[in-house]
RNA sequence: GGAGAGGUGGCCGAGUGGUUGAUGGCUCCGGUCUUGAAAACCGGCAUACCCGCAAGGGUAUCGGGGGUUCGAAUCCCUCCCUCUCCGCCA
């Protein structure tokens, strides 16, 4: 199990470092000394399998003595010294495989040529911009001063009985959430070509190693209490974890699997709740419900060719921002810089909302393509007609859209002086036909 | 939770300690035949790693892990998953 293959890490350890180095991380720091680690290892390897040749042989000797009746003992006794020795040399090939297998396994993806090279978001680069901006002739408040005045959204009651980063929903503020997720699963399934599914809201560990969560991101992520407590390393079929993204259920779906090449490409969207801990950002975004340990998205997820995967990737991404424009909020689309594209992704798209009532853009949606990575450690596969050779797929996703930030958007764009919102005229039939959302009777 | 059955290569399915990485069938690939196709026939067809310029050789893998043994797909332990029955439950 690796990231990087490792036949190309080592023919390639210049680039490796390189693109390493463009990211901003150390290459001595996650390679270590990788030649000599490397080289240990290969020859751990060649002396313990050739003293078990050996082994294999004296064992059909015994075969063959017994077969025809000769005294077998003494071989037997010689097998049974050299076992001891095999046992230590395995022992030893065993530990370097380890040390080969962490390195690997924490190697992020190396990203395209055409990433541009910086260390912080300060370096993406924007890529378009969509804007019916609406104009405000009053100062535009931020979504959580109208969702209280509204009466549908309940910060306090939330964290009451879940805690800190939680949302509560009343009336028309969960009517809202509830019609988004349905307008963009269908828009997604009946005009972009994505079929619809519903995985689990847990994983277990070996698809949080598939997706490239886990090992280095366990701290992100919400487990569950099972027998078993986690070690990185160790990825099983029966522990649970709250899934951060259906980007996990769903890529996995395919895990350990040849994919018929005439299905591809594959579409996938799913609506599902998300779980992060968001540890490490502590006082950050503590306002309102954008940073939130639970929040909804539909999640776009594709499994194509590799010579497809980029023409995909701006499909899927164009899909991404069909929601946004339908819904009419402003946005622009970023290119993520090296350092900012995550672990496992090539190249990543983030969309942008524009949020008036903060007066500034927002992540609202991440669109990547992480061509092999996943599709490696999943082992996702699929056997190109003519050639016999199972090759791996290219993986790629994208939040279409993270559905939390998007009601909240709604908000931020759509109200009115007088603190009313107006409902975007694509959620209207969702909506049961209503056009305003105004104070919460009894609220 | 209790009792039982089972997990073998892309798929189906043999195999209960000794040239079995694994019979056979299907799919797939190449070829013969055909105007073309089908059928038929012939041949090929797992993956990863190690050594080697290569040819080739070697090691490991029969759900995962551990054990017994000179030797394990085959025996033992354990975990996971699937199926049947019972109990409990949204």
């Amino acid at each position: 199990m690796r990231m990087l293959d490792l036949n190309f890490v080592r023919a390639n350890l210049e680039l490796v470092r390189n693109k390493l180095r463009g990211r901003g991380q150390d290459p001595a720091v996650l390679l270590g000394d990788f030649e000599a680690l490397d080289q240990r290892r290969r020859d751990r390897i060649t002396e313990g399998e050739q003293l078990k040749a050996q082994r294999n042989k004296l064992s059909e000797e015994v075969a063959r003595l017994k077969k025809s009746g000769q005294y077998a003992g003494a071989v037997m006794d010689r097998t049974r010294t050299l076992r001891a020795r095999t046992e230590e040399l395995e022992a030893a090939a065993a530990e370097s495989e380890e040390q080969m297998r962490a390195i690997l396994t924490r190697i992020p993806n190396l990203t395209r040529d055409e990433v541009p090279v910086g260390i912080d978001e300060r370096a993406n680069v924007e890529v378009k911009r969509w804007s019916t901006a609406p104009e405000f002739d009053f100062q535009p408040k931020p979504h959580w001063e109208l969702g209280e005045h509204l009466g549908i959204l309940d910060l306090e009651r939330a964290a009451k009985i879940a805690g800190a980063r939680f949302a509560v929903y009343w009336g028309d503020g969960a009517k809202l959430e509830r019609a988004l997720i349905s307008f963009m699963l269908d828009v997604h399934t009946r005009e972009h070509g994505y079929t619809e599914v519903l995985p689990p809201f847990m994983v277990n560990s070996k698809s949080l190693f598939g997706t490239g969560q886990l090992p280095k991101f366990a701290d992100d992520l919400f487990r569950c209490v099972d027998a078993e407590g986690f070690e990185p390393g160790k990825y099983r079929d029966s522990d649970h974890w709250l899934i951060p993204t259906a980007e996990v259920p769903v890529t996995n779906l395919y895990r350990e699997e040849i994919l018929d090449e005439a299905k591809l490409p594959i579409s996938l969207a799913a609506y599902t709740p998300c779980f992060r801990s968001e540890a490490g950002s502590y006082g950050k975004d503590v306002r309102g419900i954008i940073r939130q340990h639970q929040f909804q998205k539909v999640e776009l997820v594709k499994f194509t060719r590799p010579e497809e995967s980029e023409a995909e990737h701006e499909k899927l991404t164009r899909n991404a921002e069909a929601i946004l424009e339908r819904l009419g909020l402003p946005y622009r689309r970023m290119l993520l810089c090296t350092g900012d594209t995550g672990f496992s992704s090539a190249k990543t798209f983030d969309l942008e909302v524009w949020l008036p009532g903060q007066g500034l853009y927002r992540e609202i949606s991440s669109c990547s393509n992480f061509e092999a990575f996943q599709a490696r450690r999943a082992n996702i596969r699929y056997k190109p007609k003519g050639q016999g050779k199972t090759t791996l797929v290219h993986t790629l996703n994208g939040s279409g859209l993270a559905v939390g930030r998007t009601w909240l958007a709604i908000l931020e764009n759509y109200q009115q002086a007088d603190g009313t919102v107006r409902v975007p005229e694509a959620l209207v039939s969702y909506m049961g036909g209503q056009r305003t959302i105004a104070p919460r009777q009894g609220a």
